[in-house]
Order: C-alpha cells, then sequence, then structure tokens
DNA sequence: GCCAACTTGG
C-alpha cells in the first residue's frame, strides 16, 4: 500500500487535526505493515482525537512488536484506563514473564474498583500457571465462581492447566464438568491436562471419549506422550493421524530431539520435507539441534540453506540455533561469522559463542566475548559461568578461572552449582594444581557428583598421581555410578607407577562389568554439554 | 482494541 505513504503527509502536512476515526484507521494501517514508529507519530500529533481504543491499540501493539517498556510507559502516561487497557497490561506482564507484576497489577485494579471479565481472569491464570504464585488458583477459582465465569470455556480451559500444574486431578476433572458448552478446545485441555499430571492412560482414554477431535487434540497427545518419555507411543499415535500440521511434525521432532534420538529426528524432518511441509522457525531451530547433536556439519549446512531458502523471518532463536549447530559441528568462524551478523543478540546467544570458543579451546576468544557481552549490559547466568569456566579450564588459565569463580558470586550473585565445581576442578586438575582441586572439592558445600570426581580423576590420570586418583575413584563409586573411563583411566595410572597386580586386579574386574577402553573425552563436556 | 488448546535455542 504505497498511497498511505503519500496520503499521510499531505494530511498532516495540510489538516492539523484527524478526526478520531480517521487516526484510528491510519493507525492501524501502519501496525497492520509493522509501522509503529510512524502509528506512534501520529498518535502524539493528534492527542485531541485519541480515545481509549487507540491507546488500548497502540499498547497492545507494543506489546506484541516485543517493546513492553513502550508499552508499560504509554500504559502510565493513559487518562481514562478501562478493563482492556488493564487486561492489556496484563498480558504483557505474562509475556515477559513477571507473575509478581500480574500480580500486583490486579490488584491495583481492583484498588480502583474495576471489575475482572473473562478475559482477565484467564490471563491472571495462565500468567501465573508455571510460579510460585501457582499456590493462588483456587483462590481466583474462588473470584471466578463468584462472578459467575465457571462456565465460560476460555477460563475453564485455563482453569484446568493450572489445577493440573498444581497436581490437583480432581479439581481439574470437576472444573471440566462445570464448563456449560464444552467445546473441542476444552476436551483438548482435559487431555492436556492428564498429560501434565503424567497420566498418560488417563489421557488416551479421555481422547478416547471426544466427541470431535481436530489436529490439536492429536498433537496435544502425541506432545503429552513426549513430555512423558514415551517416544515410541508418540510416534505411533503420530503414525495415525489422518491430517498432520506443521505444528504436528514440529513437536514429534523435536521430541526425538529432546530424547537424544538425533537421527530419528533427521529421518522424520525428511518425511516431512517429502509430504511437501514446509520447516518453520520452530521445526528448523529443532532440526538444526539435531545436526548439532550427531555433530553433521553436511546436514546442518543444508538446513541452513533450507534456512536462507525458506525465507523464514529473522529470528534470535534460529539463529542461535545456526550459531550453536555451527560451533558443535567443529565449524567456530562460520558460527562467529554468523553471530556477528544477528541484529538482535540475547543471553543464550551469547552463551552459545562463549561456548563454542570454549569448546574449541579457544580460551581467550570465549573471554572477549565474555567482556564484550557485559559490556553491553547483559547479565551472565549460571550457564554463561559454566562455559567461562570451561574456557579458563581448556585454555590453562587458572588465575583468571579462579576471579571469575568468585566474581560469578560476588558480583553476580549466581550460587555456584555443582558443575561450576566440576569446571574448576578441570580447570586446576589439568594445571596439575592437584592439591588444589582436591583441597576444594574437600571444601564444597555441595555433594561432588560424578562429573567432579571424573574431572580429578582425569587429571589424576594427565598427571599419574596414584593416591588421588584411587580418592576419586572411591567418590564415584560411591555414587554407584561406574564408568568405563573410570577403569581406563585408573589402568592407566597403575600401569605407569608399575603396579602390575592392581593392573591385572582391573582388567579382571573391567571384565566382570563388561568395560571396555573408551576414546578420551571430558565427563564434563558430555554431561554438561558446554556450550 | 484485550484472553484460551500443540511447537523453537545455551
Amino acid at each position: 500500500m504505497g498511497t498511505l505513504d503519500k496520503v499521510v503527509p499531505f494530511i498532516s502536512r495540510h489538516i492539523y487535526t484527524l478526526s478520531t476515526a480517521n487516526l484510528n484507521r491510519l493507525i492501524n494501517g501502519y501496525i497492520r505493515k509493522g509501522n509503529l514508529r510512524d502509528a506512534r507519530k501520529l498518535f502524539d500529533q493528534n492527542p485531541t482525537s485519541r480515545n481509549t481504543v487507540i491507546w488500548n491499540t497502540i499498547i497492545s501493539a507494543y506489546i506484541q512488536n516485543d517493546e513492553p517498556h513502550n508499552a508499560q510507559n504509554l500504559f502510565d502516561e493513559m487518562p481514562d484506563r478501562d478493563i482492556v487497557s488493564w487486561n492489556t497490561a496484563l498480558s504483557g506482564l505474562k509475556k515477559i514473564k513477571n507473575p509478581e507484576g500480574v500480580y500486583l497489577c490486579f490488584l491495583k485494579m481492583r484498588r480502583v474498583g474495576l471489575k475482572p471479565n473473562e478475559f482477565t481472569l484467564s490471563i491472571m491464570i495462565s500468567a501465573i500457571l508455571d510460579t510460585v504464585f501457582n499456590v493462588l488458583t483456587p483462590q481466583i477459582h474462588a473470584v471466578v465462581v463468584s462472578l459467575g465465569f465457571n462456565s465460560s470455556v476460555f477460563v475453564g480451559s485455563a482453569l484446568m492447566r493450572g489445577y493440573a500444574h498444581v497436581g490437583d486431578r480432581v479439581a481439574l476433572g470437576r472444573v471440566f464438568d462445570e464448563i456449560s458448552i464444552k467445546n473441542v478446545a476444552s476436551w483438548n485441555a482435559l487431555v492436556l491436562g492428564y498429560m501434565d499430571l503424567g497420566d498418560t492412560d488417563e489421557a488416551q482414554r479421555v481422547f478416547g471419549l471426544m466427541p470431535e477431535r481436530n489436529v490439536v487434540s492429536w498433537t496435544t497427545l502425541v506432545n503429552g506422550y513426549i513430555g512423558n518419555k514415551k517416544t515410541s507411543a508418540a510416534r505411533s499415535v503420530f503414525d495415525r493421524m489422518t491430517e498432520r500440521n506443521v505444528v504436528s511434525w514440529t513437536v514429534m521432532i523435536s521430541g526425538y530431539v529432546q530424547n537424544g534420538k538425533f537421527v530419528d529426528a533427521l529421518r522424520l524432518f525428511l518425511l516431512m520435507l517429502r509430504s511437501g511441509t514446509q520447516g518453520n522457525h520452530f521445526t528448523l531451530s529443532s532440526v538444526l539441534e539435531a545436526c548439532a547433536g550427531c555433530s553433521s556439519l553436511l546436514l546442518g549446512k543444508q538446513v541452513h540453506l533450507n534456512v536462507l531458502k525458506s525465507g523464514i523471518p529473522d529470528d534470535v532463536i534460529l539463529s542461535t540455533s545456526l550459531v550453536d549447530m555451527y560451533a558443535k559441528c567443529g565449524d567456530i568462524e562460520a558460527a562467529f561469522c554468523i553471530f556477528q551478523s544477528m541484529p538482535k543478540k540475547n543471553l543464550v546467544s551469547w552463551n552459545s559463542i562463549i561456548g563454542g570458543y570454549a569448546r574449541h579451546g579457544l580460551g581467550t576468544r570465549a573471554l572477549e566475548e565474555f567482556e564484550r557481552m557485559k559490556r553491553l549490559g547483559i547479565r551472565p547466568d549460571h550457564v554463561t559461568f559454566v562455559n567461562v569456566l570451561s574456557a579458563c579450564a581448556h585454555g590453562g588459565l587458572v588465575e583468571q578461572g579462579e576471579r571469575e569463580f568468585y566474581s560469578m558470586e560476588t558480583e553476580f550473585g549466581i550460587q555456584a552449582a555443582v558443575e561450576h565445581y566440576a569446571c574448576m576442578v578441570d580447570l586446576f586438575g589439568r594445571a596439575g594444581q592437584l592439591e588444589k582441586a582436591e583441597e576444594l572439592i574437600k571444601g564444597m558445600p555441595l555433594e561432588p557428583d560424578v562429573v567432579v570426581w571424573g574431572a580429578l580423576l582425569g587429571a589424576c590420570g594427565l598427571h599419574s598421581n596414584l593416591e588421588l586418583g584411587t580418592f576419586a575413584a572411591d567418590g564415584i563409586r560411591r555414587l554407584e555410578q561406574d564408568h568405563p573411563v573410570m577403569y581406563s583411566t585408573l589402568l592407566k595410572i597403575h600401569g605407569e607407577k608399575g603396579v602390575w597386580t592392581s593392573v591385572l586386579e582391573l582388567k579382571k574386574k573391567m571384565k566382570e562389568q563388561g568395560a571396555r577402553k573408551q576414546t578420551a573425552g571430558s565427563w564434563i563436556e558430555s554431561s554438561y554439554g558446554v556450550g
């Protein structure tokens, strides 16, 4: 629509004030084209023609365009807020995952005397669903009942999800029964509820009772089995589907990926393409993860090509998946190139590139990116520090690693978790500072896991320390998580020290347990997926 | 103009 661009400056030049109807029409036109900036300009230029609907439209557009700050500022400035304005604000707070804000906003709304409607209550319920505020679900239910919304399909489905998340199956069934006119969505919510409760049998039974089923019903069932780690059950439901859409394919593909079945995921992706369905950004980021999982650069590149050809708009998550795929498949330069070209980066993107450099042994590059990220005001999280510490370990940067470990708690308030300790043990261990590693383990406030002990054992293998190596092996045995690498490392140390009787004993034990010598690899990387 | 059922990255 090129005319709009010509008409609007014309109108603005020749008429001082637009009528409310025209302002509304023009603003909606800009928003439809994704041009929020000009919509806002018109809004600012016509203060006297604005009505509540126009305010609400702009605020909602900001939220949908991921500009919550602008939305919030405008909401704060707004003179006469109606229930829609409050609902819009609530859904914005929900979108940025601020359940406390949702709760406080709701209270504020009540204080100015506005009565919630169905929209308000379903936003409330779904906003607290996965948070500590979900203890409020029964209270909100009480409000729902007192206002007579319990027969509403929307509110009912939200309540069912809420109750499933707090594990209340009785309430789940009761809410369903109370919905006066149930539609497919209500039934889907019931299936989903039982799946969330982990009761796949009941979900399947309900599915069989449904008066009608749509693609979403089938997909919910497939996804429910996947969420309950029943991949093959999911697949057999998937195979029985008469109609599939991108989401159905994506659910199944990402289900395989989540369960580490990368090859199955890739096979299914090929079937999908052959069926004539084109993947979207959800599909392709899962597929890229599968490529990364099998370290298949060849396939990864082909998927990259598919991304470019499909014309899917730029997406942070998809681009981050590309960065991660290239880094995990060994092409760190390509990874960095994509990372650099990303117009929007978030914490996960930074973590990916830092982890990529760490995995490639480019400790200094990893740390450079870490500094750059902090300068841009992005707060590192616990994953960032796993990557940073492992970069220090791989780069032999012991003192820097110690400093970062310290700053993690003091500067960023992130409590060291067991994986951070594992990195530190690895850091000291590789550098041959075995006493420091031992000291760290002994002073840990947490129970060391197999990765921590493994890092120590590996270091003992590297530096031929029999005594400490035995200590580490005992630690692993106490966890009852024997691992073939443990025996081969012990074997190596014993052999080097010339303790041949022990070597024979160990070989016997290995044979008993069916352990075979494995190729060397870091337990830290395989267990925590550094990167 | 606002709400709800299935899918994505470290």
